[in-house]
DNA sequence: TCCCCGATTAACT
DNA sequence: GTTAATCGGGGAG
């Protein structure tokens, strides 16, 4: 069993730090885009500001099956956003990926984006997403590393190196801690 | 059917 | 710091 495969049966509270540090990958007809994971945040089913809470919705299908799938949702009429389902099936859990490091196709990334300038292109989750190339939510419910979109290990991120906060954009649970980013990253959507 | 509001972003003052 | 843009989800009636 893979290394990633165990991140993934884990509680989405304990992968989202794990999920630091790994590459999110995709083919795109243009060419490959990656980008290293640097900022993300856990979403439980007894979670107030989770989707998942209100229960099983065709919307949030995914977030209760097992691990390794994506969800993606759609969200303020106009952004995407892309988590990591964790967990075991009909748990209701899943990983925000909230900012990634540009590391291969930049070119396809800055079109995508619509601008040029590196640090803005993945440094928030609508903006990750649309530099993906996630631009509605076909991927919702695909298993990773099956359809057009993989994760790969990168270099491992230090515990000493991963900070803690409250999560961003949300109203309920606040005070909740479940926000990790890597420490000192130019690329993390708002460093503390 | 109606209504509120959101795991956001960019462009303002 | 404030706010418009823009629309689907899901609870209420």
């Amino acid at each position: 069993v893979s290394k990633l495969s165990r991140i993934l049966t884990l509680p989405a509270l304990e992968a989202a730090p794990r999920l630091l540090g790994w590459h999110l990958v995709r083919q795109l007809p243009q060419g490959r885009v990656k980008l290293k994971i640097v900022e993300t945040e856990a979403y439980h089913q007894d979670d107030p500001a989770s989707h998942s809470f209100r229960g099983l919705t065709p919307r949030t299908a995914p977030m209760f099956q097992a691990g390794g799938r994506l969800y993606v949702y759609f969200t303020y009429g106009m952004h995407y956003c892309v988590n990591i389902v964790t967990g075991g099936e009909g748990v209701g859990e899943a990983v925000l990926l909230r900012a990634g490091e540009p590391l291969e196709g930049l070119d396809i990334m800055a079109k995508n984006r619509g601008l040029q300038d590196i640090r803005n292109l993945a440094n928030g989750p609508g903006k990750l997403a649309q530099a993906m190339g996630i631009i509605d939510t076909s991927l919702s419910g695909k298993i990773l590393n099956k359809s057009s979109i993989f994760l790969e290990m990168g270099q491992p991120v230090e515990a000493s190196a991963i900070v803690a906060g409250p999560r961003i954009g949300i109203r309920r649970a606040v005070e909740q801690p479940w926000r990790f980013y890597i420490k000192g990253n130019p690329f993390v959507s708002k460093p503390i």
